[in-house]
DNA sequence: GCAACGCGTGTAAACGTTTACAGCGTTATG
DNA sequence: CATAACGCTGTAAACGTTTACACGCGTTGC
């Protein structure tokens, strides 16, 4: 390359990132060797030299359903806007699995985004090599840049709302009992109980695990309750369609006989019938500002303290609460292969 | 770190990788000093200096929708159990995007897997410089590892489906013409109408893109004509989902008055009512075994010649045809914040 | 006419690995 | 007992960049 255009390789340097003099005759000539040659500069080697390498790490505890598939999306496009790369891995359920992925991921990153709503964060990175930038995504761990999403905010939303259309006992089904969103939902519910004279009973609280067939089975118990809830609040969407399924089959009507609301607005929230009332969360934006915040940290090499932002959230009011204004449909956006 | 353990350099190299001969004592001072050191090797030399990364780049048109997500998920699944890492580039709407990614993938990887259902492959490699490893998914080029979904033998199964349930006049929503799985579910309907004595006639045929919005404009179309198809069969479920909603409005009973299917089976598909027809794909096997191809490639440089995977489907059959046996209601994976 | 300066370029060191090769004990072999 | 073979380890080159530094040369200012 550097004899193809006749100077040495500290020329094509120099002319390739636009840095240092170089004469216009001279940078004609390596541009127009380098596309020849179809060059390109090795970048192993470039973040060698540098000690960069403009990619960032994404590690997520898992990559199903279109909750991860929004945060990846979020972070690939604030990623390449600004000139950097992704990599990616899911599918850490313990703590081992995590600490190795990290540990490969020396050399190959600039920075991590971690999103661990079940493992504590420290224990993690105890085991982990000097400080590489980093920022937690809907962690509970203290002390690091972090984006979390106000769960604590939304689900103060649906109990309030709830609460305003007269129901007053409300039947909660939470989620894993160690992960950082379900816990901050089920306090919000709590206290929102207490504030609104609502019923705060402990068997109004059944236990889930975010997934669809635990808010089938925990809606099963709610209606075998006496006195029955009037109004069912499910940790997240997924449990909340689980929940609906049984009240229809136990000839409940929705929301005649019981209200339900569900939290995050998987897109799945608005085709079942009826729609359901759930909080809504810029999914996407939280992969974004997850790496605005990594990019901030990696450029101000740990000048500030590691700042902590909060994603508000909001309730959206279908028909399932038995409040809705509208029925228009949503139109989501394009689906499938395209 | 060599210093640390009191050897070389080379024998750090030799003794962390397990190659080469090395004492006991040697091995064990070598570990423990990484341990206390905490060290990992640079993957960024290492690369330079063994001319592999450990790496493939996974490029895509696009990061929306749970489809995507699972193509990430199979391939990242596949690439760990390997020990390779996974870099994902979304969002390669048009040609110089999609080059100037992979042209940064240099060095960084060892192999590409390219999805890119619109776009010719062709045209774009011819830009990039000498052979990388390359698997095209669901794309339309010859000549290159592939694998592709069986999107003809799909849309025959439909189609003879609905022959079965005794249709003769069937509707299409077709995709957009420039994509290649679009055309082969065209092509798949248009010599089974001929095979199973269906009319084929171009009004029958409306255009669409893949969105839901475009199904239900082209539904409208499709309603308006006379004679009425009595069954319409959409491109993807996105669409399908779309006409359903145009036929519900338009006080159209699915299947009584029309019979209506899909392709992809989306999650969504089996929430709406009725519960959609539609061709399943195993989609994270797409990303899985598109994996494997690549790493074959890498391995066997070039040995064989490029071998093309078609992934079969499978027609499912539920209440939007009128021909479900069951209405038991399919439970999904855990969705949601996890 | 000479010093000082700036511009454009080359030289070489550095980044952190891997690996061919050499060296050097120790042991087996003739 | 000399020597070959082997096991273990260090030396150094190589991988492809970036960048501090030196150098030559044309300007400019006195």
């Amino acid at each position: 390359m550097a004899a193809r255009a006749g100077v040495s390789v500290a020329t094509v340097s120099r002319a390739l990132n636009g840095v240092g003099p170089v004469r216009r005759a001279t940078y004609d000539r390596v541009i127009e060797a380098a596309r020849e040659l179809r060059f390109v500069p090795h970048s192993g080697a470039r973040s060698l030299s540098t000690r960069t390498t403009h990619t960032v790490g994404l590690v997520l505890p898992d990559l199903h359903g279109e909750f991860f598939s929004e945060v990846i999306r979020g972070a690939d496009v604030a990623a390449r806007r600004r000139g950097y790369h992704l990599i990616v891995s899911g599918s850490h359920n313990n703590r081992d699995d995590m600490v190795a992925v990290i540990r490969a991921m020396r050399g190959r990153v600039d920075g991590l985004m971690l999103m661990s709503p079940e493992l504590a964060v420290e224990g993690i990175l105890s085991e982990l090599p000097g400080a590489m930038p980093l920022v937690t995504v809907n962690a509970r761990a203290k002390g690091f840049s972090s984006v979390t999403i106000d769960n604590y905010g939304g689900a103060r939303a649906v109990v309030a709302h709830l609460a305003g259309l007269g129901h007053r006992r409300v039947g909660f089904i939470g989620g894993p009992p160690a992960n950082a969103d379900a816990s901050e939902r089920l306090r919000g519910y709590r206290e929102s109980c207490a504030k609104e004279t609502i019923v705060c009973s402990p068997e109004l609280e059944v236990p889930g695990d975010f997934s669809e067939e635990s808010g089938y089975a925990a809606t099963l118990q709610l209606l075998a309750l006496d006195p029955r809830p009037t109004a069912i609040f499910a940790a997240n969407d997924a449990m909340a369609v689980g929940a609906l399924f049984a009240l229809r089959e136990a000839g409940q009507g929705v929301p005649e006989d019981i209200a339900l609301a569900g939290f995050d607005d998987i897109p799945i929230a608005r085709y079942v019938t009826p729609r359901l009332t759930t909080v809504t969360v810029a999914i996407a934006e939280l992969g974004r500002r997850a790496f605005e915040l990594l990019l901030d940290s990696i450029e101000h090499k740990g000048s500030r303290r590691p700042p902590r932002e909060t994603l508000t959230t909001s309730l959206v009011i279908r028909e399932s609460c038995g409040a809705s204004q509208s029925a228009a449909r949503g139109l989501t956006r394009k689906g499938g292969i395209s």
